[in-house]
This record gives structure tokens, sequence and C-alpha cells, in this order.
DNA sequence: CGACCGGACGCAGGATTTTTGCGCGTATTG
DNA sequence: CAATACGCGCAAAAATCCTGCGTCCGGTCG
């Protein structure tokens, strides 16, 4: 978990990688210009420095019988910090909770929410905020169309 | 791209793949009680059929210089189809936003983008928000801690 | 100025994993 | 009740990943 220095071909794996994790060794190793050993050894390395997280497989909602997507703007009656961080506790418990944004400006917390259809969403927003004493206020946002989704960060961006 | 019903056994399966996507076949065939290439055709099946629809890698964004995160409450002046898609599309293209939610009520346009620092969020604003007619208005929150980020949708939860 | 040290590389062999072909059992359909 | 279709497990083949080792480059210290 140490900073680690990152230097230009590391970015570029990361670039590829956040587009496609599935790829051979030997393919990246051809694409950057090293062997597919040097590749591995440079990998492993930015997971053991925190720099890669993880690896997963990205889901189409609609698939799995949840089409639509929320936005919704929370406000909470106080600020303190222990109660700050009880709310985003219960939010990430929710499994239908993808997100959960602690913000400056318009309202303490976004949340970006999967659900089946508006029943399925209610019952969410009853659990998480109408019941919950400390919320003030929320607004919702139903999200047309099918959105932009992605984790990927421009690692060749800056340094 | 057929619907092709997922039955228990592929649920569990996109549960365990959206957590860990680089566990081995026969760990996962354990896990289900299955054999190695059967859980292997399932997990093609899924990809062909378009539930998954990618593999990445998750990247610490401040590992990569990125360590600031924004919502930003986009509202258009005219909302004709053409110049959501026109925006869209202009959204997209900009490395630093990762998502772009076209949505109903607060705005138009709800987007989560990162940067290096202020100034580097001030020219994506430039580029993206003040040089474009067509943008009436947007408020920034700035995201404070760290977020809970994540693209996992339960499967497991309905059908 | 030269020797040492650390870090990263490529190569090659071995271990693991993925992939394919095949035969069997079960459910569905005519 | 027979025929077909689908999905499974097994076992072997193919591909991939992983490790150890020798080498090279760059910085540092005597």
């Amino acid at each position: 978990m140490k900073p680690a220095a990152l230097d230009a071909l590391d970015r570029r794996l990361l670039d590829l990688l956040q587009q496609d994790a599935g790829r051979s060794l030997e393919s990246l190793a051809g694409e950057v210009a090293l062997s597919a050993p040097a590749v591995q050894r440079r990998i492993r390395r930015l997971r053991e420095g925190g720099v890669i997280t993880g690896e997963v497989v990205l889901v189409e909602p609609a698939a799995v019988g949840l089409p639509m997507t929320f936005v919704v703007i929370v406000e909470l009656e106080r600020e303190r910090a222990d109660q700050i961080d009880g709310f985003r506790r219960k939010a990430a418990a929710e499994p239908l909770v993808q997100q959960c944004y602690y913000v400056t400006g318009e309202g303490d917390f976004v949340l970006i929410a999967q659900a089946r259809d508006m029943d399925d969403f209610e019952a969410l927003t009853r659990r998480l905020l109408f019941d919950d004493p400390n919320v003030r206020r929320f607004r919702t946002s139903v999200v047309m169309g099918k959105p932009l989704r992605g984790t990927a960060v421009p690692a060749g961006h800056a340094g």
C-alpha cells in the first residue's frame, strides 16, 4: 500500500485493463512492448500497491430485472460526523444502492440506486429514508435512457 | 442478445463475479456445486446474451492523481432530443466524466467526474459547460471522503 | 574512476487453468 | 411412448499463468 510512482507503462496498462481485464498477459505484453512476465509483475505491484483495487464483471441491470435507475439527493437533519457515517453505512448496506457520495452544496448525500420498478424503489426509500428521523428531506430523479456508466479513470491523463 | 431467462445458479454466479472476476472456474464451480466446464458455459452464455457486458479492473482514482470527485447537475436551455444527445455525447467524450445520467426533475443531467484538483475541474467545466450555449446553468457539489463506488447490481435480488 | 547494489527485464520450464469433445441423464414435445 | 433438445460431468488437449534464474542498466559509494 505505498505510493510507488507510476511510469508511462503502468498507466498504459491501467487504461487497457480498465477497458478489458480479460486479456491475456501475452496480448497486453505485445501492446506495451514488454514480455508477459514483466507485465504480470507490474500488474501484481499495482494490486499490492492499492492502485488496482479489484477486478469485476459488468452486468446489464435490465438483464437481471432492475431496469430503473434513480438519482436521490438526500438532506440530513444534522450533519454530525457519526450521523453522516451512520447514514453512509445504512446506504452501503442496501444492495440496490450502487453509489453513495457525501457532498457539499445541494443536499448532503447523492445516491445512485437501481430498482425493478417504482414499487421496489418506493420500498427502498421507505427503508432508507422515510423511516430515518435524521433524514430531513430528499429529492428523487428518475434516469431516462441508458446512462453512461463506468468506473474507469484516465490513468494516462496526468500524474 | 436474447433474454435467455436466468436461473438461480446464473444469479449466484453473477453475484460472485461482480465481487471478484478473477476467481478460477474451479473455485466458482465448488461454490455453486457444478463442474468447471458447466460454470464456464454458463458464463459464456451470459456474455453472449448481453447480461455480462464486460470485465474490468477497478482503479483507485487518487493513486493515478485524480483524487477529487464531483457531482454536477446540469440544466439545458432547450430539451430537444438532438440537443440532449449532443450533450450526452460531449460528456461521454470527456475522460474525466465517469457517469452521465439524463434525469427527470432537478436539472437535466447528473454527471460524476474526477479531477486532479480544482483547476483541472474548472478546465473541464469550461470545455463542457461554460462554452456550450445550450447549458443554461449547472451546480457543482464536491464529494467529501471516500465515496461508495460500484457498479454491482444484486442479481439474486429478484427476477 | 571503478566496484557494488538494487531493480527490472527476458527466457525457459513447470504448474495451473481454461477449453474442447464426448457420452449420459433428464426434461419436453409431438 | 418415442424422439429431440438441453445441460451436465469427465478426461484429455491447449492455452495461459507463474516462478526461478541469469543478465543488463543506473545510481551510489568507496
